[in-house]
DNA sequence: ACATCCGTTTCTCTCGATAATAATGCAATA
DNA sequence: TATTGCATTATTATCGAGAGAAACGGATGT
């Protein structure tokens, strides 16, 4: 007797462990090839093999290319005629030209979000300010940086756009937020011991409460670019093909 | 004989005729359904079927669903889960969420463009008015939007925040004000007649030509609001399937 | 009469295979 | 020895068909 069970062949198949009742394979390729560009896990420059993509997901070849197209949309990939698609290199210009972009739509935001925020925006502030502090807290013990404290960073500056009254800014906002997270993850810290970064995000929180638009607006500009110039964006190594023209 | 020609095969594919060397069919499918959607030729809420599609463009599946789901990336399509893809609708709820990115996001590379903007930036953006001002004078006589009078503000107003030195915020730009181009396109234009477009053009580009950030921000903030007050957002239009849960 | 269930149909999604394109190595020649 | 041209190889892009899911419609029961 075969050692039958409940399950149906479609458990068998191998990236079947992920998918969700209605959710298509292309969705979940992106998801992961997504997930796995901003973490670093496909460094920046690798060429992206078809083939080899299939193996490694387990999925065939169509949602996989479909994947990439829409990674190609938003520039995390690169496609370059009947050549394949590679991941987007890392360029320092690239950097300063994205939290340029970055910053700008952000403090737009936060601007209208000051103007515009009710009583529950507050509430989701003070309460964004408050995982914050612990997670600040933490970093300044153990100085490794945790998922946990990047994952309340974001909600917490998340939290003071909220209110901004427009989902297409916030969406603006996230694809170019992705894009830095990119680099700041691939990239070494250097005087991440020098910064006060709970007395920034108390002087931000306290300014956005306080609604004075300038001070908050000053102050996440400059919380942004001291993150920004305190990275060393490591430059491209190439690791074949130096110059391919 | 027959009317042999000097044609290769290639020449005598369906959609080839467009067909750069070194050109995708993807590319190509995605061209031009954009254009289609933007310029309206596919309407709001239409559903996308494949085979439909791959009559009409004369090109197989897979390049067409490749090309759905870029332009899902930048939401002009919306994909559900095993149930197709659809023209995304216009809602003019959305297209105010709309208008107030596209308006910040338009300011605040203004601001950074009039802050840098060297001598090359400044003769582009006196180009730019003399050309903008020839059409505004055309339109003002013939009343109906020609496409040099789209394509001349287009320019005006890219003229003005060219050199705002964030390729990356251009881009996010540029995304937005083509989603605003398809509800231009898209509605009824109220008061046309009762505005001087020549003459806030003339103001912007006084005010920018002076770096008055101040008074070139108030009044590229007006120009927009003042279109998209005056726009008429036809809604949409349940042609089958009124409220599809 | 109305709701529910089930079979049918339509459409989407996915795969494997083929054709087209670019990269690679080798040989022949100057 | 360097270079050009050609044949080979590897990889991409595309197609057509099949598997799977949702929508549709008729029949049955309450």
């Amino acid at each position: 007797m075969v050692n039958a069970s409940s399950q149906t062949k479609d458990d068998l198949q191998p990236a079947a462990h992920l998918r969700d009742g209605s959710e298509t394979l292309t969705q979940v390729a992106y998801r992961a090839i997504r997930s796995d560009i901003i973490r670093g896990v496909r460094p920046p420059g690798e060429r992206l093999r078809i083939e080899k993509l299939k193996q490694i997901y387990e999925i065939g070849p169509t949602p996989i290319r479909e994947a990439l197209q829409k990674l190609n949309a938003e520039q995390l990939v690169l496609s370059e005629g009947n050549r394949g698609f590679t991941v987007a290199p890392l360029d320092p210009n690239e950097f300063r030209d994205l939290n340029i972009a970055r910053t700008e739509v952000e403090i737009a935001a936060l601007r209208l979000s000051i103007a515009k925020g009710d009583g529950a925006w507050e509430a989701g502030v003070v309460a964004a300010s408050y995982t914050m502090k612990k997670q600040d807290d933490l970093l300044a013990r153990d100085a490794t940086v945790a998922d946990s404290w990047e994952r309340a960073n974001a909600a917490f500056h998340t939290a003071m756009v909220d209110a901004c009254g427009s989902r297409w800014l916030l969406h603006s906002r996230d694809t170019l937020q992705d894009l830095c997270e990119r680099y700041r993850r691939a990239s070494v810290h250097r005087n991440r011991g020098e910064r006060d970064l709970a007395g920034e995000h108390a002087a931000i929180a306290e300014a956005v409460l306080a609604r004075d638009v300038a001070a908050a607006c000053d102050l996440t500009r400059r919380h942004f670019e001291l993150t920004a110039t305190n990275l060393d964006v490591a430059m491209p190594a190439p690791r074949k093909a130096p110059a391919r023209r």
